[in-house]
DNA sequence: CCAAAAGTGTTTCTATTACACCCATGT
DNA sequence: ACATGGGTGTAATAGAAACACTTTTGG
């Protein structure tokens, strides 16, 4: 099917791998597996896979994220292609690193049943195959940027939330800790926020109110970009 | 070579497409070139390159650059990974986009030489082959980016430059005007640059000075970020 | 002496930070 | 009644934005 000029060229194995964030109430995870295949097979990894010839390589991610959590429309963006000759022990292979934000609580179950997945925490990811630890770094990374601008914070949270969940979330991203005042007010004050009537009684007894975004202004918002933090 | 397991899989073309960025005193240019093989041969296009098998991708990025441009320790930051299946009309070709700042002044004649490059304003950007133009639409969003916390936007300067020469590159990179005043007084607290005695005599009867920069805070200050706009 | 671009401070406004007490409820 | 986490306002500070005149010098 290619033609002619491009035969000449060197063809190589892409692959796609999967940083999945996801957040537990307090603390940020990534979702790992244990490898199923060889070389390195049973050590902990990122969920990856190689991009067939008929699928772009958005299409390949999602494929990917689907065969692990079962989850469509997930929010996932590309993170950075790492290309190094040596990065995969067992050959030149080209990974395109993708991030996900999903909500941890409603796929949990699913989730650790296939693939051995399992949620660490990012301060205790154990030792990862290649360089799949700097793809999470990366992604961290580019998590955080993201986040300062833009309200994709939402999709780590349940539909509903409450505003002390958020903020440990806005914390766990940023590693710091956050003025409850002033985060509350800036977060208001973008009318993005519904409060519902509810309230969420498990971790208090006065319980906080239930809070769910206006999709609309929400989406609007994730795509202009604001100052956030 | 690639052991047993990863036989199954498809091997695509890699390429890596350039978007080289200039500076000309007023306008933000891109360099392009006229493409010199089939298909779309003599349409104006990025310069690009396959990836071989036996290098980076970033090596890649930077043999294609040397190629074009002769220059080596360059700017480049990669920019995204291009992956749709039918992007390049001839084939799958999954294509890693790069951009490189450079130096205008210095290398302009070698540089028309060569591949019949020409330098275009990022306003009249002819129309290009494939999803180039979409990748120069990211490049110029990037570079925005980037260059409000980073003070990158010195790599499309000569090594001397007045500060109206400073400012009118971020008119361009932004497309909006900005306050002289303010301006200059937010680049210069940053401390990063050392004014030379020496005027600038041809844009003005009175001169402006040139400025050098310190490249001890400027390393430093590019690797943390500040705020830079 | 005039035209053209360079250089230079102050004030206003806006956004960010710091900070502490009362409230509601289950036990 | 008390322990626990939820909710709320104000004052001080810092950063950003708006704004106009004087300087230099080649022609």
């Amino acid at each position: 099917m290619d033609i002619v000029k491009y035969r000449n060229h060197d063809k190589l194995l892409v692959a796609v791998d999967c940083i999945i964030f996801g957040f537990d109430g307090t603390k940020l995870k990534a979702l790992l597996i244990r490898r199923d295949f060889e070389p390195e097979k049973g050590k902990w990894s990122l969920m990856g896979g190689f991009v067939n010839k008929k699928e772009s390589v958005d299409e390949s991610a999602a494929r990917i994220l689907k065969e692990l959590t079962g989850l469509t429309n997930v929010y996932m963006e590309q993170l950075y292609c790492f290309g190094d000759t040596k990065r995969d022990s067992a050959g030149r292979v080209v990974s395109i690193a993708y991030f996900a934000l999903i909500n941890i609580e409603d796929y949990t179950s699913q989730l650790v049943n296939t693939h051995e997945a399992q949620w660490f925490p990012l301060e205790s990811i154990p030792k990862l195959i290649f360089d799949h630890k700097q793809m999470i770094n990366k992604a961290k990374e580019m998590l955080r940027n993201k986040v300062a601008n833009h309200p994709i914070g939402f999709e780590l949270l349940p539909r509903k939330f409450t505003l002390p969940q958020l903020l440990n979330l806005y914390q766990a991203i940023y590693n710091a800790s956050l003025d409850k005042r002033n985060f509350t007010r800036k977060i208001l004050s973008l009318g993005i926020l519904k409060k519902l009537g509810e309230k969420e009684k498990e971790t208090s007894r006065k319980g906080a109110f239930y809070y769910t975004f206006d999709r609309v202004k929400y989406k609007k918002l994730a795509h202009e970009g604001v100052n956030f933090i």
